[in-house]
DNA sequence: GATGAATGAGTGTTCATTCAT
DNA sequence: GATGAATGAACACTCATTCAT
């Protein structure tokens, strides 16, 4: 009797958390636009009117469930590449921490991504998210190559930041459609992929286009 | 009183191309869900039922869209990387071209990747274009290993050319959002990416997780 | 300030028949396609969404009034012939009422056959409510011979009761575009032709085709 | 060579024939409405705009089939109801031509009859064609009944009439839609119902409703 | 706090019909 | 005579959003 009140009269707070779920499961399965706020009103078990009054129109519903989701994952990821580990070791915690994000909450991870990389409203959200990424990302590698002595141009740092962060976003796609897959083995793999290639640029190796 | 263009009653063919030209020119900029086949066939100059009776519905239309733009892409690729060429200067001519393409006609990259990726109906189609360039690239480093004597499994294989595509796909998104930007330069900055972890596990360099 | 209509906020179920009434109305003038969901929602006095959230779609609503006056002219003529009468009497009263019906409910009548007879895809429904009709004219019939001590064919007494329900809806027809024309006196010249030619049928009389 | 000059260029005669019979296919399949100009036009073999050049409109076509089919029809009757045969030879040989042509010609029966019915443009022509019926059944009636002396007055006459023809059309719809049933044996059943009742009232026999 | 009732506004799609060649 | 090209006009249906209770 005295910690399951039935259903109804909740605090505010833990509706909120309901129709959060609800709205990220309707807005992974069904997209963006073909998501009803209906739907999810249903699936929250409330009427839509409380939807509204709540977490405002789509959306800003649809930033919320963007903004839960991205720091779910953000912390999980933060919460395991350790700022005092040498680089390739927190690029490693943090490739892990990353898909093994992906593989628990693919549907969290299609609303980050699948959906809101499409929409324009979201462009601005995304971008924010992402960039918060590589700037991680080119910090590692900015920081290992001042290790080394060296140093690159800020642009050049930004755009391998960029593309690995991509690469990233890629395989996380895939292991999102690959259900069998095995996260820790994807990450690997990325690791391979990035850290090659890193660690060749935090020895001066690069390549040079050829004159044609 | 001759070479006057005469607006009205052109062939077929020469409206198809206007109305697909005007598609994915809205598309682009408003996305599948908020385009309106109004503003296409006003952008086309053209009524909407030619629309239709020409390209079909919204969905069909898209995908017609899709794959003009699609099989324009694949063909500056494929001319410019001819398979005789070693694969370092064939990556490096395909990344050329394919930069140049994105630079160059910005609106056919969003239509085909910005949008079709949200949007479920179309992901099959996205996904089979995408599988074509992940073959080339799997193709090309398979290519590469063989000379050297080496091998790898194929299912690694194609998740790092996965990686690099998805690398790819990610600076051409950049590279469309930095209108001033050079898509040679952005190719040479992906070449570094790509092939200095390529040309390591070329080499047979793998990098290998730590055991906890 | 009390029994002022207040004429929005109304419960569902009342709304529904304020639909029903205006949906059977607009039907019955226009017929079914020309029929425009507009005109039905402003003459229910209520929004286009509100008839979808309620009713459903067009041919649902269609369906919908189908039924609601096919089951009110059942209800009329079932109410009106005791099943323990004589054939005759029941034959008589059944027909009264039903003309009755139409002569009160011309619209309604409209409705149920001038719009369904022609449009396929309520062919079914009306298939249906007719066949009921069938079902009890050859019910009457068959009883009443039984107790005459004789019996014919299962198909010719459906054939022959299916050519007595087209007689009747036929003059159904014919009242229904004279307005001025008494019911009553309707039933009367139907039950003539009708049991003039059925009491033979009880007595054995029948026809039979010359030999060519 | 002489007689089948391939497809194109035929006298005006032979392509409204070949339009009025894909009309009659089109519309008796598709019902008037769901029939499209397109679909009529490809199945005539020919293109829109000449349909429109040979035979106006789409409700001016309907018509048009309206009266070819319904003229055959009346043709089919009159050759076979000789008026100078006896009342009941006059209406069985008329029965049979009508269940004989609405067997062979399913298509055109039910364009006369399912489509026209429903729809409210034509209700005026349909309701032409069935008064000429009509006035034909209530001649026969009337001679028989002066030929034996007898007298009733036009109305009930014509209502008579009405309910024979309505009858008659009813059967005539179950015979459309059992294909394997047979015309001549429908026939025999009509004019049971039909020359059973007409023959009471010849010899003065009526019903009177009894006195409540 | 909570909801059933209600709607404005918009979109994809179709079709009869006609012009220009 | 014949047709491909073209369109105006309409209509079913949906959905995010808000009142009134």
């Amino acid at each position: 009797m005295s910690s399951v009140p039935a259903f109804k009269r909740l605090p505010r707070a833990v509706r909120e958390q309901q129709m959060l779920d609800a709205a990220v499961k309707v807005f992974s399965r069904r997209g963006f636009h073909a998501a009803s706020m209906d739907e999810i009103a249903e699936d929250a078990g409330i009427s839509k009117p409380m939807v509204y009054a709540y977490l405002g129109t789509k959306e800003e519903l649809f930033v919320a469930c963007l903004h839960r989701e991205g720091t779910r994952m953000m912390q999980a990821i933060a919460g395991a590449a350790a700022p005092d580990l040498p680089a390739d070791e927190r690029l490693w915690r943090g490739l892990r921490a990353f898909f093994g994000f992906v593989g628990a909450y693919r549907d969290g991870w299609a609303v980050l991504y699948r959906q809101a990389r499409g929409e324009q409203p979201f462009a601005g959200e995304l971008a924010t998210m992402r960039a918060r990424l590589v700037e991680v990302v080119a910090g590692m590698l900015d920081h290992a190559l001042r290790a080394e002595g060296r140093e690159i141009a800020a642009i050049d740092l930004e755009v391998v930041a960029y593309a690995l962060v991509g690469a990233t976003e890629s395989l996380a796609d895939w292991l999102a459609d690959h259900p069998d897959a095995d996260p820790e083995k994807t990450a690997t793999r990325m690791m391979n992929v990035a850290w090659l290639g890193a660690a060749q640029l935090l020895h001066g190796v690069t390549w040079r286009p050829p004159v044609d």
